[in-house]
DNA sequence: AACTGTGAAGTTTTTCACAGCC
DNA sequence: GGCTGTGAAAAACTTCACAGTT
């Protein structure tokens, strides 16, 4: 699905970063400055000896008897995955999720920047969400490309979920974060992941019993 | 042979019999009647092999020469998730993202029917959210006994996060998805599952090339 | 004593490739 | 021709276990 990194480390490893990155901060906040492979497995239900093969693959993060700097860590993970830096975003779509994820404040420490939200109902265009006003999506590829944003979420209706991406793209964005309950299909130099709370509510409902 | 014992399937075979469901349904509604796996692993970018694979733990869904007759197919696949009859969840947390999955039309059709809505704010409580009043945590407890209530989706701060799915837990629920950005501890027998968009964002950071 | 980093071992997951069927 | 279902092979991933460091 996602293209292969640069140096060869799995995806799959890539994609714990962000969860040792969201337990650093954590313990962080509560007050720590060193943490063990141990300790944050044990946080995230994952062994001490998967977190210290992956950070492995970035350089020796750790210190041999006494563990991870969580600063030095957080920051060497952040510079990793490319989020010392911010990244501006467009949401597309105005309904009640393009609204939840406009007023969301949780995007700025990690990383992220909403910059502008856009929708094709000319109803909402003009509209205020949160400190954003919505903008049509006709200006949409104009704004990406002056903004050079990279990065969209996609909070249309399914049946639009598609074209919308490709303008996007075309605009140039290249990484989508999908709402819409809906594969689509986007070039092997874009980025694309799905968030849909359905699937992983039937994921679970697998393993629970009947009454 | 029919279908086999469910205690041996990898998990991770059931996290992608959701994908098939969803992009299953979608073949139904542009119109066909059956489809092979080639056309599904197409759509999801997932081998074809892979497909059969994973079906095939089941039971034989598909005919040589044919491929799979889609409605059958879903049948199968709602019955082996459990999706066939409809699950009540919980939604706490009656914020923007709260009241968004609250309006969400999504769940009918997929096995899951939002019951009820709960906050810890009092001057949420009685407001009206969609077709739902908002009620107080206290009187939550109760409610899900009451209801039989098995799933909810956490959407209060990540700093309560963990007592709620505490409550929650106490109160009978077997499956929770937090929202919240933090990782929470659950007894064996509770299925968890999350959603945090900024990760997906970190995952795909990771892959693009710093203009 | 506590902990990391890492080859090697072990396990899981995916793909291959083809018999059997439509 | 096209397709599934499936053992076998290959690849990917995780865990083990311990040398080496603080």
């Amino acid at each position: 699905m996602s293209a292969k990194s640069p140096d060869n480390i799995p995806d799959i490893v890539i994609g714990r970063l962000p969860l040792y990155l969201r337990a650093l901060t954590r313990l962080q906040q509560e007050g720590k400055d060193v943490t063990s492979s141990h300790e944050l497995g044990k946080r995230l239900d994952i062994s001490s000896a998967q977190i210290r093969k992956d950070l492995s693959h970035f350089g020796g993060f750790g210190k041999q008897g006494t563990g991870y700097q969580i600063e030095f860590l957080i920051e060497k993970l952040q510079q990793v995955l490319q989020v010392n830096t911010e990244w501006s975003v467009a949401v597309v779509g105005a309904g009640n999720l393009g609204n939840a994820i406009a007023h969301y404040r949780g995007f700025h420490y990690r990383g992220f920047r909403i910059a502008c939200v856009f929708d094709a109902d000319p109803n909402k265009i003009g509209k205020s969400i949160g400190d954003f006003t919505v903008q049509s999506q006709e200006t949409m590829a104009e704004q990406i490309k002056e903004q050079n944003i990279k990065i969209a979420m996609l909070a249309v209706p399914a049946e639009y979920a598609q074209e919308v991406a490709d303008k996007l793209i075309e605009a140039g964005v290249r990484a989508i974060l999908n709402y819409a309950p809906i594969n689509i299909i986007v070039p092997d130099n874009v980025q694309i992941q799905y968030i849909d709370p359905v699937t992983h509510l039937q994921h679970m409902t697998y393993y629970l019993s009947q009454d």
